[in-house]
DNA sequence: TAAATCAGTTAACCATCGTTCACTGCGTGT
DNA sequence: ACACGCAGTGAACGATGGTTAACTGATTTA
C-alpha cells in the first residue's frame, strides 16, 4: 500500500476519534511509524490531507450517482442502495465528512461545497422524477432528510450497527420515508392517531 | 439577561460555525463585549461550558420525554413532534451536541453518556410499544434512524429549512418511515413498485 | 562512479490557546 | 467612611500545534 494511502487512512481513522483539530500531525505520522513533519513530503500541510480525504469521497458518491436508468423508482433506489451500503462501509469518512467540512480552509471550500450540491440535486432530480406530484420544496427537504438518515447511521452505536440485515433494513426505512411524498394529505392533520395530540402552528 | 446565559448563547453560536477547538476563549468573550479571561468569573474553563451547553440540552429533552400517556402511539408521537421542534428551533445546540459529544473530557463524558443512553431508551420503549411484533433489532435501529433523521436537519441548507410546515412534513417523515416496523415482509425483494408514475421521455 | 532524487530524521520557530496572576473600579452592607 | 466581594482588565506563562530548515542515508539515473 502506497504511504499517501496510509496517511490518509490513518488520518481519517484519527480524525474521526478525535475530530480534524483535535487531532496533531505527530499522532497522525506516529500511528504509520513514521513521525512529525515527515508528512510534508507527501501532502502540502494538515490541510491537504483532510481535503483529499473529504474529495476522495465525494468522487466516489458522485461517479456512483452518474447511471441512469430509465425508470426513475428503479434509479432512485439504486442510489439509495448505494449510498446506504458506502456510508456503512466508510462510517469514519461519512462521520468525518459530517463533523469537518467546516473545518476546510477556504481554497478547498468553495470547490467542495459546489461539488456537494451538484451531488444532493442528482438526489433530488431523481426523487422529483418519482414523485411527480411531490411539492418542488417537499422534494428539496425529503432529499435532506434522506441523505441525512443515511448519514446518520455513522453516529449510531456499535451493537446497533452490528446487524446482519442492517443494509437492506435502511433501505426500507428511507423508502417508506420517502413514500410519504406520494400521498398528498395536504390538508389537515398529519396524525392517523386520534385526538389528543395537540399541535402548535 | 444573566452573564452566563450570554456566554453560553454566543459560545454555543461560536461552537456552531467553528466547532469547539476551532473557537478560543477571547473569541467567545470578544462576542459578548467582555474580553477573554473574564470567562472564568462565570465557568471554571471552556470545558464546563461546553459541558453546561450539552447538559441544558439533555435536560429539557429527557424532561420532556417524561410524560407517558396510556395509547403507546399517542405517545410515540407526542415524543417524536417535541423532538422535532425542538431540533428545528434549537438548530445550532443539537449541531453542535452531535459533533462535539468526542470533545467532552471525562469528569462530564461519562455521565453525559449515561444520559443520552437513558434518553434514547426512552425512544425505543414507546417505539417498542408500538410495534410490537418488530424485533429487538429492528426497534433499536429504527430508534437511532429516528433520531438521526431528526438531528439531520440541523446540517440543512438554510434555504431548504425555510418551510412553513417543515415540522409536520418532519413528523410525517419519521412516522411513515417507522411504519416499516410494522410491515413483516421479511422475505423478498423490498421495493413495493406500485405503478403509478411512469418516465416519458 | 558520481550526481540527483526520495523519504525520512531531529531541532528549532512562531503562533495560538487555555489558564493563572496581580491589579482595579464599583456597588453594597455595616 | 470603610471593608469586602463581584466582575472586569492586561500581562505573562507553559504547553501544544503546524510548519520550516538543515541534514542523512538509500535508491535511481546519467
Amino acid at each position: 500500500m502506497s504511504r499517501d494511502r496510509e496517511i490518509l487512512d490513518a488520518a481519517a481513522a484519527l480524525f474521526y476519534e478525535k475530530g480534524f483539530h483535535g487531532v496533531g500531525v505527530d499522532q497522525i505520522g506516529e500511528r504509520i511509524g513514521i513521525s512529525g513533519p515527515a508528512l510534508y513530503r507527501h501532502f502540502s500541510g494538515k490541510d491537504e490531507i483532510l481535503a483529499t480525504l473529504l474529495n476522495e469521497t465525494l468522487d466516489e458518491l458522485i461517479t456512483a450517482a452518474a447511471a441512469v436508468y430509465d425508470d426513475p423508482r428503479q434509479d432512485l433506489d439504486r442510489l439509495i442502495r448505494h449510498h446506504v451500503e458506502f456510508s456503512i462501509d466508510h462510517r469514519h469518512l461519512i462521520n468525518v465528512y459530517q463533523r469537518e467540512v467546516r473545518s476546510l480552509v477556504d481554497p478547498w471550500r468553495r470547490q467542495y461545497n459546489r461539488r456537494m450540491q451538484q451531488y444532493a440535486s442528482r438526489w433530488q432530480q431523481a426523487i422529483g422524477r418519482s414523485f411527480p406530484e411531490a411539492s418542488e420544496e417537499h422534494v428539496a427537504a425529503a432529499t435532506q432528510a434522506a441523505i441525512g438518515l443515511i448519514h446518520s447511521v455513522t453516529y449510531w452505536p456499535p451493537n446497533v450497527v452490528r446487524s446482519a440485515d442492517l443494509a437492506s433494513f435502511l433501505v426500507r426505512l428511507v423508502q417508506d420515508g420517502l413514500s410519504t411524498l406520494g400521498r398528498d394529505d395536504e390538508p389537515g392533520e398529519a396524525t392517523p392517531a386520534p385526538a389528543g395530540s395537540q399541535s402548535r402552528r
